[in-house]
DNA sequence: AGCACGCCGACT
DNA sequence: GTCGGCGTGCTC
C-alpha cells in the first residue's frame, strides 16, 4: 500500500492550488474526497495521486482525517479533462472539480431520499392480531386488510388513506415492519412520448452508417425539420449496443422537452436528466445513477458535458451554434471545446449538429477539421416555408406607425380565421425597452450600472436588466418636467395588447424571461399553447428553439433589426441563426407555414439569403468579410475587464496592464492585429466601475500569448480590482 | 479561504 | 500602558 496521498484542498485560490501530502491512514481510491487538516482547520480535498515518497518533510506531515463518500468522484478521465480545464481557463483546479459535482455534495444539505416502507412481519400472527382487535379499531384493522392484500406499500400512502395513528400502532406492536428503501427522484416523470420505431430514411441511415464507421468528429448540418433527433438516437443505441456511454448535449433542457422526451420513450430509465432547472435532490439523485452506471445516457444542458459517465462512447451536442453553450459566469468555458477535449481523452467520437452551425464550427468543417455531413431535405419532403420581407419603413410612409404591418395583420386575421396558430416572435423582454422624454430626450438609468431602465407594465416599475433594480415609474420628466413621454420600442407586453385589441376575444399567451420564473415555467406556456389553449404565441428567443407547434402556420418576426444592431461580431450570423429558427417552427406538419418578418433594412443580405434559406451562400459572404476584418474565426479577440468600485483604481489598473501588454505586442510583433484600451461600454455594473483592454491575436501564436496574457492578469493581481479575461466575447457590454 | 502573527491609533 | 484595526503570509 502506498504511504503518501497527494491532495488538492477545496479552497478556491490560486494560493492553495497545488497539492499537498498527506500520510495515508489506511488505502483510499484516487479520485475520493476526504477531510483533512489543513492548518487549524478542517477542510475537504480530493486525493489526486497516491505515492511512496514524498517532498515535504516529514516530520510536518499530516493524516488523512477519512473519505468523505464511499465513492469515487474524480475519475481518471475527468482528472485528465480538470487539467485541460486548468490551463485553458486560467482556474484552480478545484474550481475544475466543481465542475463535476453537483453543487448540493459539497454544500452536504442533500442526501439520498429515504422512502419508508411497511409491510406484514407474518401473515398469520397478523390475522390473529387482527381477529382481537376490538371492533372499535376499524382503521387499524383496514391496514392490515389492505397490507395482507397488497403485501407492502409505501408509509406515506398508508398514512394518507387510512391516517397515520393506526399503522403507528402496528408498527409499535411490530405487527407491521418499516424497511428504508433510497429511490431517486425522478426528474419531468410525466415526459413520456410513445415508443416510435422510426425507419431512417436513407439520408439519416447515411449519416448514422458514416459516423459509425470511424471514431471522430462529425458536423451534421441539416436543415430544420430534417430528422436529426432520430440520427442521435441510432447513433446513442449503437453506442449503448457497444456496452459504451453517452452524452447527449441540448441548448435548455426546458425548452426542449421533445428530446428529453423521444430519448426517455426509446431508452427508458437508461436516460438521465442534468440541467440546472432541477431541484437539488433530483439533480444529485441524477448524478449518483449516472454515477453508478444506472444511467448510460446523459441528456442535459452544457454542464452535462461534465457527468461521471463511465466508458464514454459517444458525445453529441444539438443546436450547437446555440449561445447557451458558452458559460457566461466563471469559469467562462466554452462546452464544444471542454467536448472535443473530453472526446479526445476517451477516444470517443464528436457530433455535432445545426440548421445554422456557428461559423466558427462550419469553418472547422471546411478545412477538415470536422468530417461534414449534410441533410438537405426534410423528413416530410416539404419545402422550407415561404418568408416574406416587409419593408416597415414603406409602411411608416404610408402612415402605419403601428408594431405590426398590413400584411402581418392580414396574415394573422387568416390565420386566425382559419383556427391555426400564430407565433409572433420578438426579441426583447418587458413592455417597451424604455421611457423617454420627448421634449429633452431624458431616459432614465440605473443608479449602479450605467444602462437605460426597462418598463415592465405588469409590476408597473422600471427594471435594470444588468442588476434586476426596480424603480418607480414617473409621469413627469425629472430633467425637465415635461410631461410628454414615450415609450422606445416594442416589447412583449406591448405586442400581446396590440394583438388583444386588433382581435377582441383572442387568447395570446406571453414567453419570456418574466413569465418563465417558477418552475417547470417553460414546460407550462408550451403545453398550453400546443394544446391549443390559446391562438398566439407572443415570446422573445426562447420560443424558437426545437419545438413542434403542429398547427402553427403563421411566424411573424416583428423586430428582426434588433439583433442586428448589437454591437459584435456575431450580431448578423446570431440575426440569420435566429430568423432560420423562428422559420422552422411554421407549418411542420401537413399545413403549410408562412413567415413574415418586419425589417427598415429589406435590403441587407443577411435578409435576403434568410428569405432563401441558403447557408451556404452566407456563411460564405460572412467568412469573406470575417477574414477581410480580421475577426474569428480568423482572429481571436481577446477582452480583459477589470472592475472595482474605486474608478481611478480600476482605470490605473487597466492602464498598468495595458501597458504591460505592450511590451508583450512587441515580442510577438505581427500577432496583434488590435489592441486598445478603454471604458467598458456599460461602464458601471451594480456600482462597480468597468474598463478593459481589447485585442485581436492572428491565430497562430495565439494560445502562447493567451497564457501570457493570463499570467499577466496574476501579476497584476491587486487589492479590490478583480480582472477577468474572455476569448470570443459575444457582448461586450 | 481562513486564521495567525504583527505593527500602529484611541481608550480604561 | 492595552485593546483592536486589518495588512501579510502560510497552510502538507
Amino acid at each position: 500500500m502506498a504511504k503518501f496521498g497527494k491532495v488538492i484542498i477545496d479552497i478556491a485560490s490560486s494560493l492553495v492550488d497545488k497539492v499537498f501530502d498527506y500520510i495515508l491512514p489506511y488505502d483510499i481510491e484516487v479520485g475520493t474526497r476526504v477531510l483533512v487538516p489543513f492548518g487549524r482547520q478542517v477542510k475537504e480535498g480530493y486525493l489526486v495521486e497516491k505515492t511512496d515518497v514524498s517532498d515535504y518533510d516529514a516530520d510536518k506531515l499530516k493524516q488523512i482525517i477519512k473519505p468523505i463518500d464511499d465513492f469515487v468522484v474524480i475519475k481518471k478521465d475527468q482528472f485528465e479533462l480538470a487539467k485541460f480545464l486548468k490551463q485553458k481557463y486560467n482556474i484552480g483546479l478545484c474550481d475544475s472539480f466543481r465542475l463535476f459535482l453537483p453543487s448540493e455534495m459539497r454544500t452536504g444539505k442533500v442526501k439520498e431520499l429515504v422512502s419508508k416502507v411497511a409491510y406484514i412481519s407474518d401473515d398469520e400472527t397478523a390475522k390473529a392480531y387482527m381477529a382481537n382487535l376490538r371492533s372499535t379499531a376499524t382503521k387499524q384493522r383496514a391496514v392490515l386488510a389492505y397490507l395482507l392484500e397488497v403485501g407492502e406499500d409505501k408509509c406515506s400512502k398508508i398514512n394518507a388513506q387510512f391516517g397515520a395513528g393506526a399503522l403507528k400502532k402496528l408498527i409499535d406492536d411490530r405487527i407491521v415492519l418499516v424497511r428504508e428503501e433510497t429511490v431517486l427522484r425522478k426528474p419531468l416523470a410525466e415526459l413520456s412520448a410513445k415508443p416510435n420505431n422510426v425507419v431512417l430514411t436513407k439520408d439519416q441511415q447515411r449519416v448514422v452508417d458514416t459516423i459509425s464507421t470511424k471514431t471522430g468528429k462529425y458536423l451534421i448540418h441539416g436543415v430544420t425539420g430534417s430528422g436529426k433527433t432520430e440520427i442521435y438516437m441510432a447513433l446513442m443505441k449503437k453506442t449503448l449496443d457497444q456496452g459504451k456511454t453517452g452524452i447527449m448535449l441540448v441548448p435548455e433542457i426546458s425548452l426542449t422537452p421533445q428530446v428529453v422526451a423521444n430519448f426517455r420513450a426509446r431508452f427508458g430509465d437508461e436516460v438521465a436528466l442534468m440541467h440546472s432547472a432541477l431541484s437539488a435532490g433530483e439533480r444529485f439523485d441524477e448524478w449518483r445513477r449516472i454515477l453508478l452506471g444506472k444511467a448510460k445516457i446523459v441528456v442535459g444542458a452544457r454542464s452535462a458535458i461534465f457527468s461521471p459517465t463511465e466508458n464514454l462512447g459517444l458525445i453529441v451536442i444539438d443546436e450547437e451554434h446555440d449561445g447557451s453553450y458558452t458559460s457566461e459566469s466563471n469559469p467562462r468555458y466554452h462546452t464544444i471545446e471542454v467536448a472535443e477535449k473530453r472526446a479526445e481523452i476517451c477516444g470517443c467520437s464528436l457530433v455535432l449538429g445545426s440548421a445554422t452551425p456557428d461559423l466558427e464550427t462550419y469553418h472547422k468543417a471546411i478545412v477538415g477539421e470536422y468530417h461534414l455531413l449534410e441533410l438537405k431535405e426534410r423528413i416530410n419532403k416539404k419545402p422550407m416555408p415561404p418568408l416574406e420581407i416587409v419593408d416597415m419603413c414603406a409602411e411608416v410612409q404610408n402612415g402605419n406607425n403601428e408594431i405590426f404591418s398590413e400584411r402581418l395583420k392580414t396574415e394573422l386575421k387568416n390565420t386566425l380565421d382559419t383556427g391555426n396558430q400564430a407565433m409572433i416572435f420578438i426579441n426583447r423582454r418587458g413592455y417597451a425597452s424604455f421611457l423617454m422624454c420627448k421634449d429633452c430626450g431624458y431616459v432614465p438609468k440605473c443608479q449602479n450600472c450605467d444602462t437605460a431602465l426597462v418598463y415592465h407594465k405588469h409590476d408597473n416599475a422600471l427594471k435594470c436588466h444588468f442588476c434586476s433594480a426596480r424603480y418607480k415609474v414617473f409621469s413627469e420628466c425629472p430633467e425637465c418636467h415635461s410631461k410628454n413621454l414615450k415609450f422606445g420600442s416594442v416589447g412583449t407586453q406591448q405586442v400581446v395588447e396590440e394583438i388583444e385589441k386588433l382581435f377582441p376575444g383572442t387568447k395570446v399567451l406571453r414567453m419570456d424571461n418574466d413569465t418563465t420564473s417558477q418552475k417547470n415555467g417553460h414546460y407550462k406556456i408550451l403545453s398550453q399553447f400546443r394544446d391549443g389553449k390559446a391562438q398566439v404565441l407572443v415570446g422573445t428567443q426562447m420560443i424558437v428553439k426545437g419545438h413542434d407547434f403542429p398547427a402553427v402556420t403563421l411566424v411573424g418576426i416583428v423586430d428582426a433589426d434588433q439583433s442586428l444592431y448589437q454591437s459584435s461580431y456575431t450580431a448578423t450570423e446570431r440575426t440569420f441563426q435566429l430568423i432560420t429558427q423562428v422559420a422552422g417552427r411554421a407549418g411542420r406538419a401537413d399545413l403549410q407555414g408562412k413567415i413574415i418578418l418586419q425589417t427598415y433594412v429589406p435590403r441587407h443580405y443577411v435578409y435576403r439569403l434568410a428569405s432563401g434559406y441558403d447557408y451556404l451562400s452566407f456563411y460564405k459572404k460572412e467568412a469573406n468579410l470575417r477574414e477581410m476584418t480580421n475577426f474569428p474565426p480568423f482572429t481571436k479577440i481577446v477582452r480583459v475587464l477589470f472592475s472595482s468600485d474605486d474608478e481611478e483604481l480600476a482605470k490605473n489598473s487597466t492602464k498598468v496592464y495595458y501597458d504591460s501588454v505592450k511590451d508583450l505586442s512587441l515580442k510577438h510583433s505581427g500577432q496583434f492585429v488590435y489592441l486598445g484600451v478603454s471604458k467598458s461600454p456599460v461602464g458601471r455594473i451594480q456600482n462597480k466601475y468597468r474598463y478593459q483592454v481589447l485585442m485581436r491575436l492572428k491565430l497562430e501564436e495565439s494560445d502562447d500569448i493567451i497564457t501570457q496574457l493570463y499570467r499577466l492578469c496574476e501579476e497584476n493581481k491587486k487589492n479590490n480590482v478583480s480582472c477577468f479575461v474572455e476569448i470570443n466575447p459575444q457582448s461586450l457590454s
